[in-house]
DNA sequence: GTGGTCTAGACCACC
DNA sequence: GTGGTCTAGACCACG
């Protein structure tokens, strides 16, 4: 088994219309979500991953902040950038306020497809007893 | 009990970060979905929309224009925009399946701070009364 | 009377070592402190503060992104940025959230100078008695 | 009872966001402001202490030499480095003065987000207590 | 080597 | 006109 078989692989797509930092911030919140990155371990450096993804550094720069901003990733100057382990580095208030962020921020962006919260929340009840099988 | 008599009633929320045009085309969409506008019909006019939702009659020239690039309506040159008769809209199929990656990519998202589906509910629960003020 | 006596002025200090953005934000932060900008009231462009400060717009705009972060300023895309009624948009927990990041900020700072928090606890506490003269 | 039994020992706290070589500074000042390091006493060496303090020996060295040239630290090549005998701490009145600045600084900064003295208190508070632990 | 800041200037989206 | 994103490349701070 080839331990590295799941690596982080991030992927920009020009032609989708969402900004490349946002690209970047999706993937790498996919990334710990399913495991792929764990706490504590080393994000790709800035220069590097602008390099392979061919975007230009402040681009990861921006996306990097952005996730140091809401928690998800440490920055040690010098050093590197890390996942961080949000449970222990955030109060409760401050998960609080991710969350609501980030609920928001979707909430905004279906309601750009003429959904309402009504219909999220349906779905995603359903959804829950889907998942608990 | 006429349940249409108001039958197209758009308005701008500039504080939901959803471009102006495109909250005019949802709802217009979402007036011909349910039935409040139909085939044929006249749409309010660039000038009088504008002075009605207090925007710039070049946004709502815009909204028109998508409209129009999509199907949805027919604009006939000095005489007006009306809903055409294609059939453009999704289906209730599509729009469940839109919806569904939508949620599911989001859970994903909000998975790697952490956050489970129950979470979100509770907030969107709380936050659609707080909508609702 | 000269009602303008009082407005925004920002002045970039090169040489304190403070970056600019940083110098931005806590200017703006101090006008609405003192009430030279209140709610409502559009901040300077991005273009035009940039010429003033003769800074890079760039530079602008990661201010009042991160003014906008905070809660503090509301950006509407083609239109302008504007002070934000905090009290009105944004939620307990949200509220608390902007605290926490700001105090913690602070925290960081006068601990470089070997200041603990029970140093500012016990400042405050007599501030909050001058204050209540 | 030997009060002075710890005569210096530092701690690195890499989750501050102060530079370690701040750090080092800090508590080194700090030692010799409380009477822990004399005039006159050997500092630890560059290597030894980057080795205890699992920092890079640059950095250590990086703080040496920022504190030598305070005029705090005495380097004597080949021997090692020493507290000098330059009274360069800052008074009570003046730390005071400092702390003051600081607070009304911060005070002011936070008013403009609608928060107040009291709110920073029971926060602290709260925080005094989170990082306790 | 790492990340942080800034500039100059381009191009796009929205009003 | 407004703000948003991105590039290319420079210089600084930290380890």
């Amino acid at each position: 088994m080839d331990k590295k078989e799941h690596e982080l692989k991030i992927i920009i797509d020009p032609t989708s219309g969402i900004p490349y930092y946002r690209q970047i911030i999706l993937q790498i919140e996919m990334a710990v979500a399913d495991g792929r990155m764990k706490v504590g371990k080393q994000l790709p450096t800035v220069r590097g991953l602008a390099v392979d993804l061919q975007v230009n550094p402040n681009t990861v720069v921006r996306a990097y902040r952005e996730l140091e901003f809401r928690g998800l990733v440490t920055t040690q100057h010098g050093t590197g950038s890390f996942i961080s382990d949000i449970e222990m580095n955030m109060s409760d208030v401050e998960r609080a306020q991710v969350l609501s962020q980030l609920v928001r921020g979707f909430v905004s962006q279906i309601s750009s497809y003429g959904f309402t919260v009504e219909d999220i929340i349906t779905y995603l009840t359903d959804y829950q007893e889907e998942i608990g099988l």
